[in-house]
RNA sequence: GGCCUCAUAGUCUAGUGGCAAAACGGCUCGUUUACACCGAGCAGUCCGCAGUUCGAUUCUGCGUGGGGCCACCA
């Protein structure tokens, strides 16, 4: 495409040069390379759908990263990963098909999630591309560099791989949780897939005895069926009106059974009576309240969301019957008080709307509290960008109070690697990618009983193994992305390791990050990074979050096919430092970008016009060495915030240069000694300016091709640039910019007398004078603004 | 409820312990041989309150509003 040809850049232009880039895989990696490595580990989105717009912003920063690295001397590691395991991909796969994993069966349903996810994934591969991401490869595989899925055989191999040697470390352990139940689906559910809802419930005022004393108290309570599970019976310590009971034996009514009344913060003085039962099916937390006073939980609701024998007359109804009976018994045996309607936040199950229920199940969980102080240190010795996102992470390590729970109960992830013989455990041989909820125990696996290793499954004919239909959390996949990219272990990963750049949001460093370092430090002892970079969000035009109940989302690829790439991402720049604050979508503000792209092609369609000189010619007038120096300076300014992944600063100080130092004074002010139509000027003169113009040109495209390559390219090759390498940072005298100033300044004094005098700006002016500090440029001002 | 973070023209973003700035939109005027996706110009109680200071938009505290994370809801 000839500069000459181009009236307006347009998405069109781009489809040719994106196309050409990702065919030709010139950003391919090489690996034996003798150039230092620069890798980025970046966030393989999730393709339940595809991606949306922050994607699109997010993945072009860190193409300006790859780019300038590049031109830096580096031989920069940028793949791109798709996260296709995990919950949303099923709900995605259960909701476009309108099917059950639990009716179809596992084996069909993941042939459904297949499907979903060869749509989704090359639609968000074309996305990627055409935005003009400089990946390494746009092919998938399995080698350095090229796109990676994370439920390929080999990513998921990896994963297993990890777990067997956290296994054989003793760092995984099994152990109750309690689970998200959906009791109409019939399946766990995670924590995200729970909605709350402000249901209109009756609270129940029920009599409890206390033992020593035989006097009443009153508990509230909205699940009287959970009497049988009560294990507890708190009050707030500034509650005055129970400081006598502390320490002392409630009697819970109907069942009789003795409980404990303590003091504890989680009381409220407010709620009911201020007296709260303390019952062992409620989430997460009531775990850690049981293991916190040291009371052993009692579990009277089954999978199937039916009470157990612990329920006692309870037993065998719904947890909805389970309450109006025990309401009826209480009142039949005048225990229950009164009854308050109130409204009470609910989790209800997204899908089926139903009710959830917190069911004890037996989970692995991976060791993560005794190595807190670790992954701190290991975090004091990564650069964070910005700094202030290091709290992130440290207000989550101060949090962090349970191990962390890796197994699921669900089918399309990584299959957890071992197969069971009662408590025998066999764990398999690194190396191999292992399913088995459907194949049969190796015979070379290593048995494990309570944790030591006595002997192979060879050495146990008789028994039965069965394998393992659990799979691992999401995120313990996703945790070793950065292990994955340099092909752990390997040759290449010893010198690729830690990666250089972790680039993500700020909503997943406790997930994410968090939980990379600590695998990383499992498997290396190191920090996983060099540097992270954190990002915050793209709103809607009204700066809101953009969700899918609001209906605000934007599809990237509506503004890649009208406004187009370059736009978008020379958009996303100017408009703010995403590290610092949150962006607004604005459609009106990106095309004004268009206005930018189209002078950097008119000023090039104008220097083009000039042949650049050569040789160089050996004396360049004091206007022309001037703007040389100012943009030597603006090159120094731009490599050391680039540096420092700023690409924001820069991008606004070199658009600011583009339109009022070099369009509107540098050109208007050499224009006739370029052209030098009447001869006013020597031919070394004029040769000076042609020269200069090219310069400044030429250098302007090279400090923004890693924000618009696609521009700067098609400009770049009518001009025989190359991209490939940063400009030397030269030495350059003080005052520079003072003194381009001081030119502009009276430049524009000039333009406002003529405009005040109406006569036309090309029209010649007389009684002008030239003040001192300029006369080095006198004979441009002159020429330039006609002064007699 | 706790913690983190942000708050500047109609809009959206820079910036500063002592004159507050660009862009978009709006309005006025103009067209000069790279450019009408052009040029020149016009318009602001820097969220509120209190404190520190000779002086605060800038620093500190509180409040309000947006964003994020965590917890809770007997």
């Amino acid at each position: 495409m000839k500069l000459k040809e181009i009236k307006n850049w347009s998405p069109e232009i781009e489809k040719k040069i994106t196309q050409h880039w990702t065919n030709s895989e010139q950003f391919k990696f090489n690996s034996n390379t003798k150039k230092p490595i620069y890798s980025i580990d970046t966030p393989p989105p999730y393709v339940n759908t595809t991606i949306h717009i922050g994607h699109a912003i997010t993945y072009s920063y860190m193409d300006f990263f790859a780019r300038y690295k590049r031109m830096k001397g580096f031989e920069v590691l940028f793949p791109l990963g798709i996260d296709r395991n995990g919950i949303p991909i099923e709900i995605a796969t259960e909701k476009k098909f309108k099917i059950s994993p639990f009716k179809l069966g596992r084996d069909k349903f993941i042939e459904y999630c297949k499907k979903l996810l060869e749509e989704t994934t090359s639609e968000s591969i074309d996305t990627f591309s055409r935005l003009g991401i400089s990946f390494n490869s746009y092919n998938e595989g399995d080698k350095i560099g090229e796109i990676y899925l994370t439920d390929s055989p080999e990513y998921r191999t990896l994963t297993q791989n990890t777990f067997i040697d956290l296994f054989r470390k003793e760092l995984i352990y099994e152990d109750t949780r309690i689970n998200n139940y959906d009791p109409k689906l019939q399946t766990t559910i995670a924590d995200s897939e729970i909605e709350y809802k402000e249901i209109s419930s009756i609270f129940n005022y029920i009599k409890f005895k206390v033992k020593e004393t035989g006097k009443e108290i009153i508990i509230g309570t909205t699940r009287p069926e959970l009497i049988c599970t009560c294990g507890m019976i708190i009050y707030n310590q500034k509650d005055k009106r129970y400081q006598s009971l502390n320490g002392k034996t409630a009697i819970t009514p109907i069942f009789g059974k003795e409980v404990p009344i303590r003091e504890h913060p989680l009381a409220e003085i407010e709620k009911g009576t201020g007296l709260a039962m303390m019952c062992s099916a409620g989430d997460l937390s009531d775990i850690q309240f049981f293991r916190e006073m040291n009371l052993k939980p009692t579990i009277a609701i089954n999978k199937d969301g039916t009470m157990n024998e612990h329920a006692g007359l309870l037993q065998g109804l719904k947890i909805k019957e389970a309450r109006k009976k025990i309401i009826g018994e209480l009142k039949k045996e005048n225990l229950l008080v009164k009854q308050e309607q109130i409204m009470h936040r609910t989790p209800l199950s997204e899908r089926s709307g139903a009710e959830i229920e917190f069911i004890e199940m037996s989970e692995f969980y991976l060791k993560q509290l005794d190595f807190k102080k670790e992954v701190q240190k290991i975090a004091n010795k990564i650069n964070f960008y910005p700094l202030e996102s290091k709290k992130i992470l440290e207000s989550w390590l101060d949090s962090i109070s349970i191990d962390w729970p890796i197994s699921r109960r669900r089918f399309y992830a990584t299959p957890i690697p071992l197969w069971r013989s009662g408590a025998l455990i066999a764990l398999p041989e690194k190396g191999k990618y292992y399913e088995p909820w459907k194949e049969s125990v190796p015979q070379n696996a290593e048995v494990f009983e309570n944790g030591s290793l006595i002997g192979k499954v060879k050495d146990f004919p008789d028994k039965k193994w069965q394998g393992e239909t659990r799979v691992f959390d999401t995120w313990f996949d996703s945790s070793i992305s950065e292990l994955n990219i340099i092909k752990y272990p390997s040759t290449f990963s010893k010198k690729a390791y830690p990666v250089s750049l972790r680039a993500q949001g700020k909503e997943i460093v406790r997930t994410w990050l968090y939980y990379t370092l600590l695998r990383g430090y499992f498997e290396t002892k190191k920090p996983a990074f060099k540097d992270v970079w954190i990002h915050q969000h793209i709103l809607d035009a009204k700066g809101r979050k953009m969700s899918k109940s609001l209906n605000n989302i934007i599809d990237p690829q509506d503004i890649l096919k009208n406004e187009g790439a370059e736009v978008l991402r020379l958009w996303s720049i100017i408009e703010g430092d995403i590290t610092k604050q949150d962006l607004s979508f604005s459609r009106e503000r990106i095309k004004a970008e268009l206005k930018t792209i189209n002078k950097i092609l008119n000023v090039a369609k104008f220097v083009t016009q000039f042949k650049k000189p050569k040789p160089i010619p050996k004396h360049l007038t004091k206007t022309d060495k001037l703007f040389i120096d100012y943009i030597e300076e603006l090159t120094k300014f731009t490599d050391e915030h680039y540096d420092q992944y700023d690409f924001h600063y820069p991008a606004l100080k070199l658009r600011h240069f583009l339109w009022e130092t070099f369009a509107s004074h540098y050109i208007e002010l050499t224009k006739n000694r370029a052209y030098n139509k009447e001869n006013k000027f020597t031919k070394t003169e004029s040769l000076s300016a042609h020269y200069t113009l090219h310069y400044l040109l030429e250098r302007f495209l090279t400090l923004m091709y890693p924000i618009i390559p696609q521009l700067t390219t098609v400009i770049g090759k009518e001009l025989k640039i190359k991209f490939n390498e940063y400009p030397k940072i030269k030495k350059t005298k003080t005052n520079i910019s003072p003194l381009v100033n001081r030119i502009i300044q009276f430049n524009k004094e000039i333009w406002k007398k003529k405009k005040d005098q109406g006569i036309s700006l090309r029209a010649e002016i007389k009684n002008i004078k030239i003040p001192k500090y300029l006369k080095d440029f006198e004979k441009d001002l002159r020429a330039c603004h006609g002064l007699n």
